[in-house]
DNA sequence: ACGCTTTACTAAAGCGATTTACAAAACCAC
DNA sequence: GTGGTTTTGTAAATCGCTTTAGTAAAGCGT
């Protein structure tokens, strides 16, 4: 079995210069067809394939850019992620996917294959609190990453959220319309700005119409099923119980529902319940999850979009832009079965 | 803004030749404490970090491997994919998901970056009939390809699969016992293995209760929410209507939860569903969905144990390993409503 | 037939590490 | 103080490709 062709085999048997081929091949080069015919008859016997570790090391540039979710095994990740993927491919640029499980060295190490050249540019997609590193690291690489869903404080990067107060506030206005006053919250870890904006959006929803919610009300969890339906117990122990709940993410909705069945509460006939996502599962669930919608793709999309053209010369600047949620009914929500007279 | 620092900066920094750093930071050189302690200064001072593609053309190796899913935002392809990816990063390898889309050529472009030496092994989930192009790269590349949970025929290479006709039988055994007879199927597409299989199983249950399935039971499709749910018409046009349905996936599943809905048919009330893969979710949906569960997680960190292990010289035995299946019981299956007498 | 432009290439210098082969200095035994 | 060994390194080749700078030959106008 002989070793892989290099380019210095296919000039030989073209009998042209491996700087001929290099150059012919990146389309530097204008050749007699006799020439080209020669080379490219070489290229096709010996399956030539540059390699990519020496192209790479050549060019400066490692025509790749890398992806960091918390956790790839999550839905909202793996679509994000997907379609983030599915523009940079199209662009010619490989991808490569990180799962982070939401571990600060774990990102660390992605902005270290950042540094190392072994990609062009970081999408960071992270799901915890920051400690000032992750910040420190994106200031160190201007232009070389974008911050997709939710932020880190400091980290002066271009970014793109979702209206998350507006979604909180849509969340919990709709269980007010369906006559809801004792409305909980459940949502993402205290530091985290979606979860504290989308916390806000529910206590302004709240305050319009005159409730100040108590503090047992708002269950602090992280984004995940797991730890969700952990601390969703804290839902059910809250006496008298809330009518409605909204959930920081649908995945925590999930874990809502997990609980809810095990306390034999039914949804939405004892309590109502809002996600946030807009997953497309949600539909099947029992009952179907009606939830705030993100606008999963275009995030991605953007995100990558915007990180490629900085790739390219773009120029860095660090802009924040916000997409629009929408609230999608399904069949969470109903009325509460006795609500009190307001005091 | 200064460039990068190169192991020749430090190597100056601390007053010693680029190869004692090299071979210093690699472990192969003993050095006294006080030219050490230089060296470890001048990398901290100058946050050296080796370019990680010079570093890789030097070795000759990626020390990286790439897994390849259809669709990265499939739920299924997620936890497999990720539990390899973290048995592989405990290895010290990087690890880049792709997602195929299904498309040959994209899965060929996965070879194609293994030749290049970009990554050093392949973990290849395919969910399609292979024209023999894949057949062949993997025949290719011995020692570097593990496949996992779906075949690619004549693809000479270790490979882990589910005892999937085993599954098929159990399912449909278990609509047997709850005493159906009109069992439909809508399994994965013709040609490719799984489909085959957990059909195989289906056909032998109903052979042993003496009953034949007519030919519009069966129904193909693709593993996928949309085509599956596309597709389950069919099932619903059946007339008499089954009375229970043995999805060849949970995803499958869904679809049919899906065409259930609109067509106003309850589960299990109406017709039981038996689905297969045991997702986690199958717990929260409408209704709970009763499912084949595969070891999803032994799938992942098998194929990537045996992929790594070939990649650092083990001997390449292309065997075949079948990991068993198990029923989990949940709300999607019960009694039939009315059934005919045996004929 | 001379100079100028164009065509059709090539030599050689990187890219940033690793690795092999070798050497100066220090130490030790006798 | 001589020969051998160990310690502490280094010079230079190498990985496979790209790219800069340049050149020989052909074509062309006059």
């Amino acid at each position: 079995m002989s070793r892989k062709a290099t380019i210095g085999d296919v000039a030989k048997q073209a009998q042209v210069s491996p700087t001929a081929v290099s150059r012919w091949l990146n389309g530097g080069l204008e050749l007699p067809e006799a020439t080209s015919a020669r080379i490219r008859a070489a290229v096709k016997a010996l399956d030539y394939q540059p390699h990519a570790q020496a192209r790479r090391l050549s060019k400066g540039k490692a025509e790749a850019i890398g992806i960091v979710v918390p956790d790839i095994s999550n839905a909202f990740f793996a679509l994000l992620a997907g379609e983030a993927e599915r523009l940079a491919v199209a662009s010619g640029y490989d991808t490569v996917i990180w799962s982070s499980r939401n571990r600060i060295e774990r990102e660390l190490a992605c902005f270290d294959r950042l540094r190392a050249g072994y990609i062009d540019g970081l999408l960071l997609i992270t799901n915890h609190e920051d400690d000032g590193r992750l910040a420190e690291r994106i200031k160190a690489m201007p232009g070389r990453v974008v911050i997709i869903d939710e932020d880190v404080v400091g980290g002066v990067a271009p970014a793109f959220f979702v209206e998350n107060e507006f979604g909180g506030y849509e969340a919990t206005r709709h269980l007010i319309d369906h006559g809801h006053r004792r409305i909980a919250h459940i949502g993402g870890p205290r530091g985290v700005m979606s979860a504290h904006e989308r916390a806000l959006g529910w206590r302004r929803a709240l305050a319009e119409i005159g409730v100040t919610p108590e503090p047992q009300w708002h269950v602090f969890t992280e984004y995940e099923v797991e730890p969700a339906t952990r601390d969703a117990v804290q839902l059910f122990a809250i006496d008298p119980l809330p009518t409605a709940i909204f959930a920081g993410s649908d995945a925590v909705a999930l874990g809502v529902m997990t609980q809810a069945r095990r306390h034999n509460v039914a949804i939405p006939q004892d309590i109502s319940l809002v996600g946030f996502d807009g997953m497309p599962i949600n539909d099947l669930l029992g009952p179907p999850l009606t939830s705030i919608a993100q606008p999963i793709d275009d995030l991605g999309r953007r995100g990558a979009e915007r990180l490629l053209a900085m790739i390219n010369g773009a120029p860095f600047e660090p802009l924040r832009t916000r997409l629009p949620v929408e609230l999608v009914r399904r069949g969470s929500v109903a009325a509460p079965r006795v609500e009190k007279a307001p005091g």
